[in-house]
RNA sequence: UGGGGUGUCGCCAAGUGGCAAGGCAGCGGUUUUUGGAGCCGCUAUUCGUUGGUUCGAAUCCAGCCACCCCAGCCA
């Protein structure tokens, strides 16, 4: 079963599939049925300190998709509440990378929007007598918090007058106070066993230039002050986060009720995504960044949005995987082959033809008069034949792959060898009939005949020649470099051990001089194909020799070499 | 070891008391001027485990086991 998405890919999930609820939609229904809430509005949070990767297209692709799904809104916030880590760079990218995943945000927020308002709720709390200054450094904040199975000690600080607090919160605001020196403290219970609610600190003190209010300000509120009540406020009923948030719900919900605000948003967790031979978490991310392991947050190794779109990976590609995937609340690691798949699955569909030859080896074909060449109309996408073909001209001298020819063939290999016939693809039969190897032994040059009969690839008397291969007439191509990049790392999990002893040396080959039907010659940056038999390649600009560069995408599935 | 979660095919994942969906991977076959794609099949008598309730349990109950998260003035 064959859908169309709007942007006429093919999406290869079962329609019924599609309309199969995940426990996250059968909440929404619960809360929709019940009236808790009468319309559905979801946000993606991210903090502007790193770009966005793949778990974030999941998160993406589920807060966008069911805002849509149920007619509702989704906006983005940025969630910047910590000046010190945060940046526009990554404001930028951010946004950047969701637009090119394909989605609209209803509105654009940024955390630090509510700053103020968020003050103003915090000296509600204190005036409630529900949040205390506590002059407490880090370290002994620690020695009170207890542990996970002792309990902990009230703050000495705990019973401050409720105008000495809003006093010195004011001060605080101030910059009376040096960083570090205080914090703003949720009255909840020192001896609960879930440590988020033994007294939280939400607000700290932290002079350090914020990339949208400047100086403005020397308090920060913490995520979990500043999150439920920025959802709130903005109106959010369905608050999706991942798993490790869970037992930071009691908390969520205090605020929400404590300040009495008017949206009681719902938080709803679920698993982040984790795939084998990657990394999926910015901190790590970022190391690689930063120590120059790879090329930048945009490598096309990793698999950073960025990243994913210079390696020529569809937008429409990562949506239809991320629904693939599902959402639910168990640990998983997918596997890469599933990503592959629907990148493959798009391009498939997508992607013209065209031939490459990226090791070539030579051929003259020796009864093909000199001098003489001749057009063949090559077909862009059977899958489309709207797409047409193009004139593709063959002479006398060709080049094939380097691995389409064996001196001595191992068996089932159909291909060429001294004596045996290949087809070469839209052109004619060929046969082998002498090799040349240089001093070495090598194979340099291959000699053969073609069959005038054959034209086209096809033969009148019907005899079998199984294989068929690219190649590209000596006269009448270009030179380019290819990228072939490949996962970045060795194991299924980078993380078991050091990441950098776990790094695939070979995770991307240049080929130099491969030469490419000359219609690859001038293409636009980011086209992508299919190098026929090979692999589907986007174009990248040229390289300091003015030749195209193609990164690979991702090879073609091979049932002859598998396993390699 | 306190608290919060999770365990269904190699990898994801439906399933909500009536007798194990689907996708990826794999394996056959068919087709093919890409060893691609397509098409057709096959792949869990069993749901972490042990007991219990029931005519009937992956689904309910109890115990056990395994894994993940929480002791940042990060998010």
């Amino acid at each position: 079963m064959e859908k169309i998405s709007p942007d006429n890919t093919p999406v290869a999930v079962a329609v019924a599939e599609q309309e199969k609820k995940n426990f996250i939609e059968h909440f929404i229904d619960e809360d929709l049925e019940s009236q808790r809430f009468d319309t559905v509005q979801t946000r993606f949070p991210p903090e502007p300190n790193g770009y966005l990767h793949l778990g974030h297209a999941k998160a993406i692709c589920l807060n966008f998709g069911l805002a849509e799904k149920y007619k509702g809104v989704c906006n983005l916030r940025l969630d910047d509440t910590n000046p010190e880590k945060e940046d526009v760079e990554y404001v930028d990218s951010i946004k950047e990378d969701i637009a090119w995943l394909g989605f609209k945000w209803n509105e654009l927020f940024y955390t630090s929007d509510y700053f103020p308002c968020l003050y103003n709720l915090a000296e509600e709390l204190i005036k409630m007598g529900k949040a205390f200054v506590c002059d407490l450094n880090a370290e002994e904040m620690r020695e009170y918090r207890g542990t996970l199975k002792e309990p902990g000690k009230d703050s000495p600080y705990r019973n401050r007058s409720i105008e000495e607090n809003l006093d010195l919160f004011r001060r605080m605001k101030a910059g009376e106070f040096p960083d570090g020196s205080r914090t703003l403290r949720a009255k909840i219970d020192m001896t609960s066993p879930n440590l988020n609610m033994r007294d939280p600190i939400i607000y700290r003190i932290q002079r350090g230039h914020h990339h949208r209010t400047g100086d403005t300000w020397c308090i920060y509120p913490m995520y979990d002050f500043a999150h439920p009540l920025s959802d709130s406020i903005e109106g959010v009923t369905f608050s999706i986060c991942t798993v490790e948030f869970e037992a930071h719900r009691p908390l969520y919900d205090w605020f929400l009720q404590n300040l009495n605000m008017p949206t009681q948003s719902r938080q709803i967790e679920f698993a982040r995504l984790n795939v084998n031979y990657a990394l999926m978490s910015k901190r790590k991310l970022k190391k690689m960044v930063d120590e120059g392991i790879v090329a930048g947050w945009d490598d096309p190794r990793m698999l950073t949005i960025s990243g994913m779109r210079h390696r020529g990976y569809p937008g429409a590609a990562i949506r239809a995987f991320c629904e693939s995937v599902g959402v639910a609340k168990a640990n998983s690691t997918v596997d890469m082959a599933q990503l592959e798949f629907f990148v493959r699955d798009n391009l498939n569909y997508n992607a013209q033809r065209v031939m490459a030859v990226l090791d070539p080896l030579k051929v003259t074909i020796t009864n093909y008069p000199q001098g003489k060449y001749e057009n063949f109309d090559a077909v862009n996408n059977q899958e489309r034949e709207e797409d047409g073909t193009r004139p593709i001209t063959f002479g006398r001298e060709i080049y094939i792959e380097r691995s389409d020819f064996m001196e001595n063939p191992v068996k089932k290999f159909h291909r060429l060898s001294p004596g045996r016939e290949l087809r070469l693809l839209h052109a004619y039969y060929i046969k082998c009939e002498e090799f040349i190897t240089d001093e070495a032994g090598n194979v340099i040059e291959l000699l053969c005949t073609y069959d005038p009969n054959s034209r086209g690839g096809w033969c009148e008397d019907g005899r079998k020649v199984k294989g068929t291969a690219h190649w590209v007439a000596a006269h009448d191509c270009v030179e380019g470099e290819i990228r072939l990049y490949d996962r970045l790392f060795i194991k299924e999990n980078p993380e078991d051990g050091e990441l950098r002893d776990n790094l695939n040396p070979e995770s991307l080959v240049i080929v130099k001089n491969a030469k490419l039907e000359k219609s690859l010659e001038t293409v636009e940056k980011g086209s992508r194909f299919q190098f026929l038999r090979q692999g589907y390649f986007v174009a990248d600009g040229v390289n300091e020799e003015g030749k195209p560069i193609f990164n690979r995408i991702v090879s073609l599935k091979d049932s002859f070499n598998k396993g390699k």
